[in-house]
DNA sequence: GTTAGCATGTAAGGAGTTACATGATTTT
DNA sequence: AAAATCATGTAACTCCTTACATGCTAAC
Protein backbone atom coordinates (compact mmCIF):
# COMPACT_ATOMS: atom_id res chain seq x y z
CA UNK A 1 0.00 0.00 0.00
CA UNK A 2 2.91 1.92 0.78
CA UNK A 3 3.46 2.23 -3.35
CA UNK A 4 6.94 1.57 -3.56
CA UNK A 5 9.36 4.55 -3.05
CA UNK A 6 9.72 4.77 -6.88
CA UNK A 7 6.07 4.99 -7.73
CA UNK A 8 5.40 7.34 -4.34
CA UNK A 9 8.02 9.66 -6.26
CA UNK A 10 6.52 9.71 -9.45
CA UNK A 11 3.17 10.49 -8.31
CA UNK A 12 4.97 13.63 -5.94
CA UNK A 13 6.73 14.98 -9.60
CA UNK A 14 3.31 14.91 -11.40
CA UNK A 15 1.59 16.86 -8.57
CA UNK A 16 4.07 19.06 -8.69
CA UNK A 17 4.15 19.70 -12.37
CA UNK A 18 0.59 19.26 -12.44
CA UNK A 19 0.96 22.82 -9.79
CA UNK A 20 2.25 25.19 -12.30
CA UNK A 21 -0.34 24.24 -15.35
CA UNK A 22 -2.65 21.25 -16.54
CA UNK A 23 -1.45 19.11 -18.67
CA UNK A 24 -1.62 16.05 -21.01
CA UNK A 25 -0.43 12.66 -20.12
CA UNK A 26 2.08 13.19 -22.82
CA UNK A 27 3.74 17.07 -21.74
CA UNK A 28 4.25 15.23 -18.83
CA UNK A 29 6.31 12.79 -19.35
CA UNK A 30 8.24 15.03 -20.82
CA UNK A 31 8.96 17.45 -18.32
CA UNK A 32 8.90 14.29 -15.81
CA UNK A 33 12.13 13.15 -17.56
CA UNK A 34 13.80 16.81 -16.78
CA UNK A 35 12.53 16.74 -12.93
CA UNK A 36 13.86 13.39 -12.42
CA UNK A 37 16.79 13.54 -13.43
CA UNK A 38 17.37 13.76 -17.27
CA UNK A 39 18.12 10.26 -17.41
CA UNK A 40 15.31 7.86 -16.17
CA UNK A 41 12.71 7.94 -18.54
CA UNK A 42 9.54 7.80 -17.55
CA UNK A 43 7.48 5.11 -19.46
CA UNK A 44 3.83 5.28 -20.39
CA UNK A 45 3.19 1.84 -18.89
CA UNK A 46 4.42 3.90 -15.53
CA UNK A 47 2.53 6.94 -15.94
CA UNK A 48 -1.23 6.23 -17.46
CA UNK A 49 -1.58 3.34 -14.35
CA UNK A 50 -0.44 6.33 -11.92
CA UNK A 51 -2.23 8.57 -13.26
CA UNK A 52 -5.10 7.15 -12.93
CA UNK A 53 -4.46 5.93 -9.27
CA UNK A 54 -4.05 9.55 -8.76
CA UNK A 55 -7.52 10.47 -9.99
CA UNK A 56 -8.78 7.75 -8.05
CA UNK A 57 -7.51 9.32 -4.98
CA UNK A 58 -8.77 12.48 -6.24
CA UNK A 59 -5.85 14.57 -6.34
CA UNK A 60 -6.30 15.17 -9.39
CA UNK A 61 -8.73 15.58 -11.84
CA UNK A 62 -9.82 14.64 -15.95
CA UNK A 63 -11.37 16.88 -18.36
CA UNK A 64 -11.49 15.53 -22.14
CA UNK A 65 -12.37 12.15 -22.25
CA UNK A 66 -16.32 12.85 -22.91
CA UNK A 67 -18.42 10.02 -22.94
CA UNK A 68 -18.77 9.83 -26.66
CA UNK A 69 -16.71 7.41 -28.54
CA UNK A 70 -14.24 9.27 -29.89
CA UNK A 71 -10.62 9.19 -28.08
CA UNK A 72 -10.05 13.22 -27.10
CA UNK A 73 -7.12 14.32 -25.25
CA UNK A 74 -7.05 14.33 -21.49
CA UNK A 75 -6.11 16.80 -19.54
CA UNK A 76 -5.10 16.20 -16.42
CA UNK A 77 -5.91 19.36 -13.71
CA UNK A 78 -4.36 19.41 -9.83
CA UNK A 79 -7.56 19.51 -7.17
CA UNK A 80 -7.97 21.31 -3.80
CA UNK A 81 -6.90 18.23 -1.92
CA UNK A 82 -4.23 17.49 -4.31
CA UNK A 83 -2.71 20.53 -3.56
CA UNK A 84 -2.93 20.29 -0.17
CA UNK A 85 -1.49 16.60 -0.34
CA UNK A 86 1.49 17.83 -2.17
CA UNK A 87 2.21 20.83 0.29
CA UNK A 88 1.32 18.24 2.93
CA UNK A 89 4.07 15.80 1.35
CA UNK A 90 6.59 18.97 1.33
CA UNK A 91 6.18 19.71 4.63
CA UNK A 92 6.39 16.95 6.61
CA UNK A 93 9.85 16.19 5.42
CA UNK A 94 10.07 12.51 6.52
CA UNK A 95 13.01 10.33 6.75
CA UNK A 96 12.45 9.12 2.88
CA UNK A 97 12.58 12.71 1.96
CA UNK A 98 16.75 12.17 1.93
CA UNK A 99 16.77 8.52 0.72
CA UNK A 100 18.38 8.44 -2.88
CA UNK A 101 15.52 7.82 -4.84
CA UNK A 102 13.15 10.66 -3.63
CA UNK A 103 15.62 13.58 -2.52
CA UNK A 104 16.20 14.84 -5.72
CA UNK A 105 12.53 15.53 -6.58
CA UNK A 106 11.75 16.97 -3.10
CA UNK A 107 14.68 19.38 -4.02
CA UNK A 108 13.13 20.24 -7.14
CA UNK A 109 10.66 21.73 -5.53
CA UNK A 110 11.87 22.85 -2.78
CA UNK A 111 10.81 26.10 -3.93
CA UNK A 112 7.63 25.15 -2.73
CA UNK A 113 8.76 23.46 0.78
CA UNK A 114 9.16 25.94 4.04
CA UNK A 115 12.56 26.75 5.01
CA UNK A 116 12.14 24.41 7.84
CA UNK A 117 11.60 21.52 5.49
CA UNK A 118 14.41 22.12 3.40
CA UNK A 119 16.75 22.36 6.54
CA UNK A 120 15.55 19.08 7.80
CA UNK A 121 16.10 17.48 4.47
CA UNK A 122 19.12 18.85 3.87
CA UNK A 123 20.42 17.64 7.40
CA UNK A 124 18.80 14.24 6.72
CA UNK A 125 20.74 13.49 3.48
CA UNK A 126 23.74 14.78 4.84
CA UNK A 127 24.10 12.20 8.01
CA UNK A 128 22.65 9.62 5.89
CA UNK A 129 25.40 10.49 3.06
CA UNK A 130 28.12 10.82 6.40
CA UNK A 131 26.94 7.54 7.76
CA UNK A 132 27.51 5.59 4.31
CA UNK A 133 31.02 7.13 3.92
CA UNK A 134 31.78 6.20 6.92
CA UNK A 135 30.50 2.23 6.54
CA UNK A 136 32.58 1.96 3.24
CA UNK A 137 35.77 3.67 4.71
CA UNK A 138 35.87 1.16 7.55
CA UNK A 139 35.26 -1.51 4.82
CA UNK A 140 37.72 -0.01 2.46
CA UNK A 141 40.11 -0.81 5.44
CA UNK A 142 39.22 -4.44 5.90
CA UNK A 143 39.60 -5.14 2.37
CA UNK A 144 42.67 -2.82 1.85
CA UNK A 145 45.58 -5.79 1.81
CA UNK A 146 43.56 -7.40 -1.15
CA UNK A 147 42.88 -4.96 -3.14
CA UNK A 148 44.88 -4.39 -6.56
CA UNK A 149 45.55 -0.70 -7.89
CA UNK A 150 42.35 -0.39 -10.17
CA UNK A 151 39.88 -1.84 -7.19
CA UNK A 152 42.07 0.70 -5.09
CA UNK A 153 41.55 3.23 -7.00
CA UNK A 154 37.36 2.73 -8.04
CA UNK A 155 36.96 3.10 -3.84
CA UNK A 156 38.92 5.85 -3.65
CA UNK A 157 36.93 7.44 -6.35
CA UNK A 158 33.84 6.48 -4.86
CA UNK A 159 34.99 8.26 -1.67
CA UNK A 160 35.99 11.56 -3.31
CA UNK A 161 32.60 11.50 -4.85
CA UNK A 162 30.76 11.21 -1.54
CA UNK A 163 32.55 13.55 0.02
CA UNK A 164 32.00 16.19 -2.58
CA UNK A 165 28.32 16.04 -2.49
CA UNK A 166 28.37 16.19 1.35
CA UNK A 167 30.55 19.23 0.89
CA UNK A 168 27.68 20.24 -1.93
CA UNK A 169 25.20 19.68 1.53
CA UNK A 170 27.05 21.62 3.55
CA UNK A 171 27.63 24.58 1.99
CA UNK A 172 23.68 24.85 0.93
CA UNK A 173 22.91 24.29 4.52
CA UNK A 174 24.86 26.94 5.39
CA UNK A 175 23.06 28.97 2.85
CA UNK A 176 19.84 28.34 4.32
CA UNK A 177 20.85 29.48 7.46
CA UNK A 178 22.45 33.05 6.42
CA UNK A 179 19.06 33.06 4.52
CA UNK A 180 17.25 33.24 7.58
CA UNK A 181 18.88 36.60 8.68
CA UNK A 182 18.09 38.76 5.38
CA UNK A 183 14.96 37.40 4.59
CA UNK A 184 14.83 34.97 1.55
CA UNK A 185 16.99 36.96 -0.71
CA UNK A 186 20.54 34.31 -1.06
CA UNK A 187 18.01 31.96 -2.08
CA UNK A 188 14.51 32.90 -3.31
CA UNK A 189 11.40 31.76 -3.27
CA UNK A 190 9.14 30.53 0.17
CA UNK A 191 6.53 28.77 0.70
CA UNK A 192 3.31 30.37 -0.38
CA UNK A 193 1.02 29.38 3.08
CA UNK A 194 -1.45 27.31 1.10
CA UNK A 195 -3.71 29.40 -1.51
CA UNK A 196 -2.81 29.80 -5.22
CA UNK B 1 18.49 -14.88 -23.05
CA UNK B 2 21.13 -12.30 -22.98
CA UNK B 3 20.12 -12.12 -19.18
CA UNK B 4 19.25 -8.96 -18.34
CA UNK B 5 22.77 -6.35 -18.32
CA UNK B 6 22.43 -6.37 -14.37
CA UNK B 7 22.44 -10.70 -14.23
CA UNK B 8 25.29 -10.59 -16.14
CA UNK B 9 27.19 -8.15 -14.18
CA UNK B 10 26.10 -10.24 -11.08
CA UNK B 11 27.92 -13.45 -13.25
CA UNK B 12 30.75 -11.33 -14.50
CA UNK B 13 31.46 -10.48 -10.46
CA UNK B 14 31.23 -13.77 -9.40
CA UNK B 15 33.17 -14.92 -12.07
CA UNK B 16 36.09 -12.21 -10.78
CA UNK B 17 35.50 -13.09 -7.39
CA UNK B 18 36.18 -16.99 -7.85
CA UNK B 19 39.16 -16.04 -9.73
CA UNK B 20 41.22 -15.58 -6.54
CA UNK B 21 40.22 -18.83 -4.47
CA UNK B 22 37.25 -21.07 -4.67
CA UNK B 23 34.02 -19.52 -2.09
CA UNK B 24 31.07 -20.56 -0.64
CA UNK B 25 27.82 -18.32 -1.39
CA UNK B 26 27.52 -16.61 1.84
CA UNK B 27 31.12 -15.46 1.42
CA UNK B 28 31.09 -14.72 -2.04
CA UNK B 29 27.97 -12.46 -1.18
CA UNK B 30 30.31 -10.53 1.37
CA UNK B 31 32.40 -9.88 -1.07
CA UNK B 32 30.26 -8.79 -3.88
CA UNK B 33 28.87 -6.30 -1.91
CA UNK B 34 32.25 -4.80 -2.08
CA UNK B 35 32.88 -5.52 -6.04
CA UNK B 36 29.16 -3.89 -6.75
CA UNK B 37 29.80 -0.96 -4.53
CA UNK B 38 29.13 -1.19 -1.35
CA UNK B 39 25.53 0.26 -1.96
CA UNK B 40 23.53 -2.43 -3.54
CA UNK B 41 23.44 -5.60 -1.92
CA UNK B 42 22.77 -8.74 -3.56
CA UNK B 43 20.22 -11.14 -2.54
CA UNK B 44 20.76 -14.55 -2.11
CA UNK B 45 17.28 -14.76 -3.51
CA UNK B 46 19.52 -13.37 -7.04
CA UNK B 47 22.73 -14.75 -5.83
CA UNK B 48 21.50 -18.68 -5.47
CA UNK B 49 19.54 -18.94 -8.89
CA UNK B 50 22.51 -17.14 -10.51
CA UNK B 51 24.93 -19.81 -9.24
CA UNK B 52 23.07 -22.67 -10.40
CA UNK B 53 22.71 -20.62 -14.02
CA UNK B 54 26.58 -20.57 -13.78
CA UNK B 55 27.26 -24.28 -13.20
CA UNK B 56 24.57 -25.30 -15.27
CA UNK B 57 26.91 -23.48 -17.86
CA UNK B 58 29.81 -25.38 -16.36
CA UNK B 59 31.12 -22.07 -15.62
CA UNK B 60 31.84 -22.92 -11.97
CA UNK B 61 31.50 -26.42 -10.53
CA UNK B 62 30.24 -27.19 -6.98
CA UNK B 63 32.00 -29.67 -4.49
CA UNK B 64 30.45 -30.65 -0.93
CA UNK B 65 26.63 -30.97 -2.19
CA UNK B 66 26.79 -34.85 -1.44
CA UNK B 67 24.65 -37.40 -2.36
CA UNK B 68 24.39 -38.01 1.75
CA UNK B 69 21.00 -36.84 3.19
CA UNK B 70 22.94 -34.21 4.80
CA UNK B 71 23.07 -30.85 4.10
CA UNK B 72 26.38 -29.45 3.25
CA UNK B 73 28.75 -26.72 2.97
CA UNK B 74 28.98 -25.90 -0.40
CA UNK B 75 32.08 -24.25 -2.57
CA UNK B 76 31.97 -23.47 -5.93
CA UNK B 77 35.06 -23.07 -8.31
CA UNK B 78 36.07 -22.16 -11.49
CA UNK B 79 36.21 -24.26 -13.98
CA UNK B 80 38.46 -23.57 -16.84
CA UNK B 81 35.70 -22.95 -19.41
CA UNK B 82 34.90 -20.81 -16.80
CA UNK B 83 38.10 -19.20 -16.60
CA UNK B 84 38.20 -19.16 -20.64
CA UNK B 85 34.77 -17.21 -20.63
CA UNK B 86 35.44 -14.44 -18.19
CA UNK B 87 38.87 -13.76 -19.47
CA UNK B 88 36.87 -13.69 -23.27
CA UNK B 89 34.11 -11.12 -21.68
CA UNK B 90 36.96 -8.92 -20.42
CA UNK B 91 39.25 -8.97 -23.28
CA UNK B 92 36.03 -8.65 -25.76
CA UNK B 93 35.29 -5.19 -23.87
CA UNK B 94 32.28 -4.28 -26.31
CA UNK B 95 29.87 -1.57 -25.63
CA UNK B 96 27.92 -2.81 -22.59
CA UNK B 97 30.68 -2.79 -20.34
CA UNK B 98 30.68 0.90 -20.50
CA UNK B 99 27.27 1.67 -19.55
CA UNK B 100 26.62 2.36 -15.82
CA UNK B 101 25.58 -1.09 -15.00
CA UNK B 102 28.54 -2.53 -16.29
CA UNK B 103 31.65 -0.17 -16.23
CA UNK B 104 31.94 -0.44 -12.39
CA UNK B 105 32.41 -4.16 -12.48
CA UNK B 106 34.88 -4.13 -15.82
CA UNK B 107 37.00 -1.67 -14.15
CA UNK B 108 37.22 -3.28 -10.32
CA UNK B 109 38.68 -6.38 -12.89
CA UNK B 110 40.85 -4.39 -14.84
CA UNK B 111 43.96 -5.89 -13.83
CA UNK B 112 43.06 -9.04 -15.44
CA UNK B 113 42.34 -7.17 -18.88
CA UNK B 114 44.59 -5.62 -21.60
CA UNK B 115 45.52 -2.42 -21.62
CA UNK B 116 44.01 -2.22 -24.76
CA UNK B 117 40.17 -3.41 -23.35
CA UNK B 118 40.86 -0.57 -20.42
CA UNK B 119 41.60 1.56 -22.80
CA UNK B 120 38.32 0.92 -25.48
CA UNK B 121 36.46 0.63 -22.18
CA UNK B 122 37.61 4.47 -20.80
CA UNK B 123 37.12 5.72 -24.13
CA UNK B 124 33.96 4.68 -24.60
CA UNK B 125 32.37 5.34 -20.96
CA UNK B 126 34.22 9.06 -21.76
CA UNK B 127 32.08 9.27 -24.96
CA UNK B 128 29.18 7.85 -23.76
CA UNK B 129 29.39 10.35 -20.39
CA UNK B 130 30.15 13.28 -23.05
CA UNK B 131 27.18 12.49 -25.17
CA UNK B 132 24.79 12.20 -21.95
CA UNK B 133 26.37 15.71 -20.89
CA UNK B 134 25.47 17.36 -24.43
CA UNK B 135 22.02 16.30 -23.52
CA UNK B 136 21.63 17.61 -20.28
CA UNK B 137 22.78 20.95 -21.50
CA UNK B 138 20.57 21.01 -24.50
CA UNK B 139 17.91 20.38 -22.66
CA UNK B 140 18.93 23.07 -19.57
CA UNK B 141 18.89 25.20 -22.20
CA UNK B 142 15.55 24.82 -23.00
CA UNK B 143 14.28 24.73 -19.82
CA UNK B 144 16.03 27.70 -18.31
CA UNK B 145 13.40 30.12 -18.25
CA UNK B 146 10.78 27.90 -16.10
CA UNK B 147 13.52 26.83 -13.77
CA UNK B 148 13.83 28.31 -10.39
CA UNK B 149 16.73 28.70 -7.84
CA UNK B 150 16.74 25.33 -6.65
CA UNK B 151 16.08 23.47 -10.11
CA UNK B 152 18.35 25.12 -11.58
CA UNK B 153 21.10 23.97 -8.72
CA UNK B 154 20.17 21.05 -8.81
CA UNK B 155 20.99 20.79 -12.45
CA UNK B 156 23.82 22.91 -11.90
CA UNK B 157 25.36 20.12 -9.19
CA UNK B 158 24.69 17.39 -11.76
CA UNK B 159 26.16 18.93 -14.87
CA UNK B 160 29.38 19.54 -12.69
CA UNK B 161 29.22 15.90 -11.04
CA UNK B 162 28.96 14.29 -14.88
CA UNK B 163 31.94 16.82 -15.58
CA UNK B 164 34.24 15.82 -13.00
CA UNK B 165 33.41 12.19 -13.82
CA UNK B 166 34.85 12.72 -17.53
CA UNK B 167 38.06 14.21 -15.96
CA UNK B 168 38.56 11.51 -13.72
CA UNK B 169 38.14 9.34 -16.92
CA UNK B 170 40.15 11.82 -18.86
CA UNK B 171 42.98 11.24 -16.37
CA UNK B 172 42.82 7.69 -16.49
CA UNK B 173 43.05 7.17 -19.99
CA UNK B 174 46.39 9.49 -19.80
CA UNK B 175 47.58 7.41 -16.96
CA UNK B 176 47.08 3.93 -19.59
CA UNK B 177 48.47 5.60 -22.57
CA UNK B 178 51.35 7.23 -20.58
CA UNK B 179 51.87 3.77 -19.17
CA UNK B 180 53.00 2.56 -22.25
CA UNK B 181 56.14 3.87 -22.65
CA UNK B 182 57.70 2.55 -19.33
CA UNK B 183 55.95 -1.07 -18.73
CA UNK B 184 53.21 -0.92 -16.59
CA UNK B 185 54.86 0.72 -13.46
CA UNK B 186 52.21 4.06 -13.22
CA UNK B 187 49.73 0.95 -12.33
CA UNK B 188 50.73 -2.59 -11.95
CA UNK B 189 48.93 -5.35 -12.97
CA UNK B 190 48.74 -6.56 -16.84
CA UNK B 191 46.74 -9.69 -17.86
CA UNK B 192 48.14 -12.85 -17.44
CA UNK B 193 47.70 -14.73 -20.71
CA UNK B 194 45.57 -17.59 -19.56
CA UNK B 195 47.44 -19.30 -16.73
CA UNK B 196 47.00 -19.95 -13.18
C1' DG C 1 22.19 -26.09 25.96
C1' DT C 2 21.11 -21.89 23.94
C1' DT C 3 22.07 -17.92 21.39
C1' DA C 4 24.18 -15.82 17.51
C1' DG C 5 26.00 -16.03 13.30
C1' DC C 6 27.13 -19.06 9.30
C1' DA C 7 24.89 -21.18 5.33
C1' DT C 8 21.49 -22.60 1.73
C1' DG C 9 17.59 -22.27 -0.45
C1' DT C 10 12.39 -21.31 -2.45
C1' DA C 11 8.02 -19.37 -3.48
C1' DA C 12 5.10 -15.60 -4.03
C1' DG C 13 4.44 -11.29 -5.29
C1' DG C 14 5.41 -6.52 -6.68
C1' DA C 15 7.19 -3.13 -9.77
C1' DG C 16 7.92 -1.52 -13.95
C1' DT C 17 9.51 -2.12 -18.79
C1' DT C 18 8.71 -3.77 -23.44
C1' DA C 19 6.03 -4.50 -27.12
C1' DC C 20 2.01 -3.96 -29.01
C1' DA C 21 -2.32 -1.65 -30.48
C1' DT C 22 -4.80 2.35 -31.71
C1' DG C 23 -6.18 6.91 -33.00
C1' DA C 24 -5.73 12.22 -33.66
C1' DT C 25 -3.32 16.09 -35.51
C1' DT C 26 0.03 18.54 -37.87
C1' DT C 27 3.39 19.01 -41.39
C1' DT C 28 5.18 18.15 -45.97
C1' DA D 1 -2.74 12.01 -48.86
C1' DA D 2 1.47 10.32 -46.67
C1' DA D 3 4.55 10.79 -43.02
C1' DA D 4 5.68 12.33 -38.72
C1' DT D 5 4.56 13.31 -34.29
C1' DC D 6 1.30 13.83 -30.76
C1' DA D 7 -1.40 11.02 -27.66
C1' DT D 8 -3.42 7.16 -24.94
C1' DG D 9 -3.51 2.91 -23.38
C1' DT D 10 -2.83 -2.48 -22.10
C1' DA D 11 -1.06 -7.00 -21.39
C1' DA D 12 2.53 -10.02 -21.01
C1' DC D 13 6.69 -10.75 -19.27
C1' DT D 14 11.07 -10.15 -16.81
C1' DC D 15 13.40 -9.41 -13.03
C1' DC D 16 14.25 -8.98 -8.47
C1' DT D 17 13.12 -8.55 -3.63
C1' DT D 18 10.79 -10.11 0.45
C1' DA D 19 9.59 -13.32 3.47
C1' DC D 20 9.85 -17.57 4.79
C1' DA D 21 11.89 -22.18 5.84
C1' DT D 22 15.64 -24.89 7.32
C1' DG D 23 19.83 -26.54 9.35
C1' DC D 24 24.83 -26.35 10.86
C1' DT D 25 28.57 -24.58 13.99
C1' DA D 26 30.95 -21.96 17.30
C1' DA D 27 30.86 -19.39 21.44
C1' DC D 28 29.12 -18.41 26.00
Amino acid sequence: MVASRRAAMLELAILGLLQDSPMHGYELRKRLTGVLGAFRVVSYGSLYPCLRTLEHRAWISTSGDSATGRRTKITYELTAEGKEHFQAVLDRAGPTAWEDDSFDVHFAFFGRASRDARLRILEGRRSRLEQRLDAARTEAKERRERADAYTAELHRHGLEREEREIRWLSELIETERTAYSNADRTIDTSAPPDTD
